[in-house]
DNA sequence: AACAATTCAATTGCGCGCAATAGAAATTTC
DNA sequence: GAAATTTCTATTGCGCGCAATTGAATTGTT
């Protein structure tokens, strides 16, 4: 039985993601609460941890985020002091972003999440691989429409 | 060359949900600003064109949204007229959202939203309608996990 | 019938997420 | 090298999205 209506919601794939979106941040809530952040809050120190001292723009670009959103993000974990913010000395326009020793010392609970998110899933990771890979073409397709 | 760190932010398919869907609210942007709405609120019009009259509760059941957010968006359409608020005769704690005419008539300029999405993705409805399965599937493994 | 527990919508508070704008610094152009 | 353009961060405004709470209405219990 075709999905005639084109403007079914469960028939769209924008929906699915939605949902899905929303239910990993669901997911991830009590989680997260362990390590006092929010799921964007974890994703920027998923970067930092990676690759400290990144500029805002580069922490931007990793995340599609802008500075409207990444400026009072960091201030906030500034205040708490996970990380130091420092005016680059050749550009004075960026500004670079470092983990603080307790900002580091966080990805130790960390560790925690992911495994979570493997159990739950019920341990097959190529499905999830496959699945992952299938979002980055879409998302890839989706910005490429308006370019 | 398999991915060791359990931390690597473009491995993780929570990100590429999550940048997915944010690609997407992107793609939409501007052809919803021709019906002037909101991504949420095209969503609610995708559920009030199908049934009609639902509480705010069914809404966002549909939605996987709360009062919280239903409540306020819903007020902003009534207020440009596009759907009307009734409280429910036989139980006066439920509140049902109705359109009106105008908001009826946006119906027939939405049809062409999926229809540019169809056309970003190339076309291919098949797999489409795979990586949405996956997505629905995910979403239940997902709220399952805490239940 | 009286009381307790549940359900539903609304509200408050806070953190995204993005458009639009501003202002400073760097780069390009002439 | 002066002027125009671009780049980068920060700010403002607005709409989600959700936790927590409130108050009214309904249902369940005894």
């Amino acid at each position: 039985m075709a999905q005639t209506d084109p403007l079914n919601l469960d028939s769209m794939l924008c929906f699915a993601v939605y949902a899905a979106e929303h239910a990993f941040t669901r997911f991830y809530k009590p989680r997260l609460d362990a390590l006092e952040l929010t799921y964007p809050q974890y994703l920027v120190f998923l970067v930092l941890w990676e690759s400290d001292g990144l500029t805002v723009k580069a922490l931007g670009d990793k995340l599609f985020l802008d500075s409207g959103t990444i400026t009072p993000l960091i201030k906030r974990l500034e205040g708490r002091g996970l990380v130091r913010r420092e005016r680059d000395k050749q550009d004075e326009r960026q500004v670079r972003i470092f983990l603080t020793d307790e900002g580091r010392a966080l990805r130790e609970k960390a560790l925690a999440v992911p495994l979570a998110v493997g159990k739950a899933l019920g341990g097959d990771a190529r499905t999830a691989a496959m699945l992952r890979d299938s979002l980055h073409r879409l998302r890839e397709q989706l910005d490429a429409a308006d370019a």
